[in-house]
DNA sequence: CGCCTGTTTGATATTCCTCAAACGTTGTGG
DNA sequence: CCACAACGTTTGAGGAATATCAAACAGGCG
């Protein structure tokens, strides 16, 4: 589909202008002068919805577009010659998708949807006149690469260093606390977590089997409730125990 | 030690003007245009040596300065209480140290010297000068963030879904790669490598012991040579095989 | 020499993986 | 309505990978 096209078929569904995106309301964004929100709406080329299972980038792809997740869950992957997957990161509402995409060309990693998605459509080219003409903002995108680089090394020192409850453990905590950052979580405590233990097995590293067994193990702490497709957080000091200790907390963030 | 005892301290060190940086007639990094260069020559406000074994950042510290790397190898890593350590990566000539702390205002991880070092140092104030002046260097540092998230991505890949023998070889072979794109790779495969196999043991995940019977098996292989500090490759197709696949290669790329 | 640091080796305990099968839920076609 | 396929979860058993503990070994340096 050439640029063309994807303009004019998002532009019918451009129903989500950046002055009243939903998003900005929620207190861990940072404020945006009415000059970056006017730059923004006229950088955005529109807005593209996607089913759950769809591929939003593929491993090794050029890219032309880049995104930022207006509802829904996403997933970040790298996928090994012989079929193992390890899971980077994940994305959720507000989060930037294709930064790499829009410094090398091309994608080294894949992106897949958990959940239904909304996203917001950028033109890659366009990124240049961000950085020409709104230094704040071009800070802000090397702020959330910046972001997400903290965010995977937190997974990295999980996957090399800490048994299996407590990677399990600082993973729920850690999608909780961004779930509920970007209000997704009721204020029973629950959210709709769109993964699998399959998924869970392929970011903290483990067999499904062993997964399996240790998330058993770790239910019987009564910290959580997860059944299916909704979590439950029941006792958030136990759970950073089990944890080890709580993710990285950055503050009012920005977002584009 | 205040600011102005630091510039005035570096000064009289400030042996290497950006115009005559000898790392950027490396083939490796981009050309920069005359009014970029005296722009990060005045950008840069000192030089500053390093032991190896010194710490350029402590984890969770509040981060004055921004550095790049001009000579020496470094490592980034987290601790976790009880004493585990991580590491997340490594700093070679070239690379910029810090970018975590010019965005949130602190570090999230420590840094160490491995060997002795010599940085240029930045005011993290003035990386805002930098994104209103230069939008092509506030590109670059924007770059540089999305690279080591690459990097950390494949490291992440490695200790969560490779075997014991083929971390190490990814490990050694993207750290060599590094090396040689930096000029420090000797005609004959030679390169100094300033870690010991608590540090490898410390980046893949396992525990020392382990790492050490593994590199044994790997040695025999005779794709490399290791010998206490000297590490020498033989084989890099053998020893690409054996990493499964060569590390993420992103062509010329910029330096602050 | 004696001390320090880093490497190597062996023995044993624990964690984790693989294979195989059963179980529960959901959706679909007859 | 039932049959049954598809998918995800759960369980058990045996084997492989990895950790821990302990000790010996090697080189550099006072």
């Amino acid at each position: 589909m050439g640029d063309r096209e994807l303009r004019s078929k998002v532009a019918a569904r451009f129903e989500t202008p950046c002055t009243r995106c939903p998003l900005r309301l929620l207190p861990t964004f940072r404020s945006f002068t009415a000059d970056e929100l006017e730059f923004i709406e006229h950088f955005k080329i529109g807005e593209q919805q996607m089913p759950a299972g769809g591929t939003v980038f593929d491993e090794g792809q050029p890219a032309k577009h880049l995104y930022t997740l207006l509802s829904g869950w996403a997933m970040k992957h790298k996928t090994l010659a012989d079929g193992r997957r390890q899971i980077i990161n994940y994305a959720l509402p507000g989060d930037l998708v294709g930064i790499q995409g829009a410094m090398f060309g091309k994608m080294q990693h894949g992106v897949e949807a958990l959940s239904d998605l909304k996203l917001c459509v950028f033109d890659r080219e366009r990124i240049w006149t961000l950085y020409n003409k709104h230094p704040g903002l071009a800070f802000d995108v090397t702020w959330l690469a910046a972001r997400e680089k903290s965010i995977i090394s937190d997974f990295l020192v999980s996957v090399g260093q800490r048994s299996a409850s407590e990677r399990i453990a600082f993973l729920l905590l850690s999608l909780f606390v961004r779930a509920r950052n970007v209000g997704l979580v009721a204020s029973n405590g629950a959210v709709q977590l769109p993964i699998n233990q399959e998924h869970l097995a392929d970011t903290i590293g483990f067999s499904l089997v062993h997964t399996n067994k240790s998330l058993a193990r770790l239910r019987r702490s009564g910290a959580f409730e997860w059944n299916g497709s909704q979590f439950r957080l029941l006792d958030e000091p136990a759970l950073v125990k089990l944890a080890g200790e709580a993710p990285e907390a950055t503050g009012p963030r920005p977002f584009i």
